[in-house]
RNA sequence: GCGCCCGUAGCUCAGUUGGAUAGAGCACCGGCCUUCUAAGCCGGGGGUCGCAGGUUCGAGUCCUGCCGGGCGCGCCA
């Protein structure tokens, strides 16, 4: 059965068209703000008033007396405001839309925008020089949102984890942890310039010690670096296991110079003639692609620049299949943008030049006691992702993360965290998903029993009702917008709107105890919530717990 | 100085890609538990959408210029 937004647009167009509207007409049709003004409505005579050279309220007049109403589910079309028509639908079409969510259940908003294609995810990526703090956790949250949202239109996702174990801050590392096992050993020891002081690079020592008696002093320092990786990404693998986020790939930047994919990318780069030489160093003309100076590739020591590996390691996800590519980044990482895109457009190897996608947030500022707490991994005073979910729980902690826009900034409030954990919207929404399972519970019905279609669901006809259905019915469009805009927090705005509503209707009116038709319709549609409000909880990546 | 992001209720933030009388949570005030969970519901106060122009039927949303905040601008990563 064809929706009833589909008619009405149908109906609309075709009307239009009658009227001697240039065809083909595209109709936008919205919901309006105000439930007053009816279920759908459409600014399609205001767009037309210019060609037609007549006012919008006498098209919009005209509109409506050439559609076939009846056939579109609509109940009353009346001209209001400027030129707008509003469309009441019937209550059998109001709800028709019903059946369907049950049918498709825990695939409810799924669609196949990316018909399979291959695209890949990378987020947190973290030096593995230390616990992964607050940013990490927004940036955990924020990817493995976006990750789900493209699985659930179509896309086939990996989630990939960058470490930048290459650099001179893996020597610093090293070094530290070389520093803290003499001082264990009552030997002298210095925190080299620029080094790690947190408490953890005294355990890796600790554990080194153990693990090596025939070095008791650290003097191997690849031997500690080696041991210090291992045990900091296993540190940090299981941070992201109790915030529950899993990756595909683990992309380790030591390997682009191991495989040669490093100097093979200079390589390429110099045969396409967009490189110099200056002041004993190479160069990238990066400002041939709209960067504001050119960049260092190699210096005069003969190391690289990060920005080498940067492209060397994207020109792989070019090559691995992935011919779209999202980095979820914070927005201090905003400069590499113009310089990767320029450094893989140099190599005219036909990659896009918006390749790769980037999403950017905000930076978090963590306030603990009422002040700000400086993230410093080398002072070691921060918040590392395991504190919060212990404190906080995963779900809420998700939650927090998730509910405002990538472009602004977050304050992380610790104490407000766990202080309001016990009225944080996310038991909210919780709470609506345990209500709704609760009917099915009390009344001993299995939700999976209902059949929509053979139940008359124009019994609902209340206006609480009616708000629901239209907020549930909206869910796959809403879904498709998020993945589109890379935008998570979407889904948990609609999802505490969908609570508010799913609770008001609760309040208002009963299920069991009801005459069999009535019940049977409001069970459908209780049903409908809990499907809507465990698909938009599993996308960000929160349970949906059936009692509490 | 240049580039990117932000500025909306006391606080934290939404605002469906330009629509109608700008919303929610928290906080504050007042009501509601014999009925499927009170982690809930109902009611109330609270706004120059940073400022000034512009685009058009119509601007919180788009353009320009200011003001304020954040981040970046290295032969650091």
């Amino acid at each position: 059965m064809t929706a009833p937004d589909e008619m009405i647009r149908a109906e609309l167009a075709r009307s239009a068209e009658s009227l001697g509207a240039p065809s083909p007409v595209t109709v936008l049709l919205e919901r309006p703000r105000d439930p007053a003004f009816g279920d759908w409505a459409t600014n399609l005579a205001m767009t037309l008033a210019k060609t037609l050279r007549r006012k919008p309220a006498d098209i919009a007049q005209d509109l409506i007396s050439r559609m076939d109403l009846a056939r579109a589910g609509v109940r009353e079309a009346y001209v209001a405001g400027a030129g707008f028509i509003n469309f009441r639908l019937s209550d059998a079409a109001a709800a028709s839309g019903l059946p369907a969510v049950l049918a498709a259940g825990a695939s409810y908003g799924r669609a196949n925008t990316g018909r399979g294609e291959r695209v890949n995810v990378e987020f947190v990526s973290a030096n593995p020089t230390g616990p992964l703090h607050v940013g990490h956790g927004r940036q955990a949250a924020l990817g493995d949102a976006i990750a789900t949202l493209l699985e659930w239109n179509g896309w086939n996702v990996s989630r990939e984890f960058y470490y930048n174990d290459g650099g001179v801050q893996m020597r610093n590392l090293a070094l530290s942890v070389q520093a803290r096992i003499r001082e264990l050993q009552n030997a002298p020891f210095e925190i080299p310039e620029g080094g790690y002081h947190g408490e953890y690079i005294r355990d890796i020592a600790e554990s080194y010690i153990t693990e090596h008696p025939d070095d008791a002093k650290g003097d191997d320092l690849d031997a500690v670096r080696r041991h210090a990786v291992v045990a900091l990404r296993r540190e940090q693998d299981l941070d992201m296991q109790a915030f529950g986020v899993k990756f595909d790939t683990y992309f380790l930047e030591s390997s682009l110079y191991s495989d040669g994919h490093v100097d093979d990318t200079v390589r390429l780069l110099v045969s396409a003639g967009h490189t110099f030489e200056e002041d004993g160093a190479l160069w990238l003309r990066t400002t041939d692609y709209g960067d504001d100076k050119d960049r260092v590739m190699r210096k005069s020591d003969g190391t690289f620049t990060y920005f080498v590996p940067d492209v060397a390691y994207h020109v792989t996800k070019w090559r691995r299949g992935f011919h779209r590519a999202i980095n979820v980044q914070g927005a201090d990482h905003h400069g590499t943008v113009t310089r990767v895109r320029a450094g893989l457009q140099a190599l005219g190897m036909d990659i896009p030049q918006d390749y790769p996608e980037y999403e950017l947030h905000q930076m978090v500022t963590v306030m603990r006691a009422g002040e700000e707490v400086k993230i410093s991994k080398r002072a070691g005073s921060y918040v590392t992702v395991r504190d919060l979910v212990d404190e906080v729980g995963r779900d809420a902690v998700r939650y927090f993360f998730l509910m405002r826009k990538a472009d602004s900034q977050l304050v992380f409030d610790v104490d407000l965290a766990r202080a309001q954990s016990e009225e944080n919207p996310v038991y909210y929404i919780q709470m609506a998903h345990a209500r709704m399972s609760g009917i099915f519970r009390v009344g001993e019905i299995d939700p999976a029993s209902l059949d929509g279609a053979k139940v008359d669901l124009s019994l609902l006809r209340e206006e609480a009702e009616r708000e629901l259905i239209k907020a549930l019915l909206d869910f796959p469009k809403l879904v498709a917008g998020a993945a589109e805009a890379l935008e998570p927090h979407r889904i948990a705005s609609y999802l505490l709107e969908t609570a508010r509503l799913t609770h008001l209707w609760y309040h208002k009116h009963h299920v069991l105890g009801e005459a069999p038709g009535l019940r049977d319709a409001r069970l459908v549609l209780a049903a409908a919530a809990r499907v809507v409000l465990q698909n938009g909880l599993a996308i960000l990546g929160i349970n949906a717990p059936e009692r509490m």
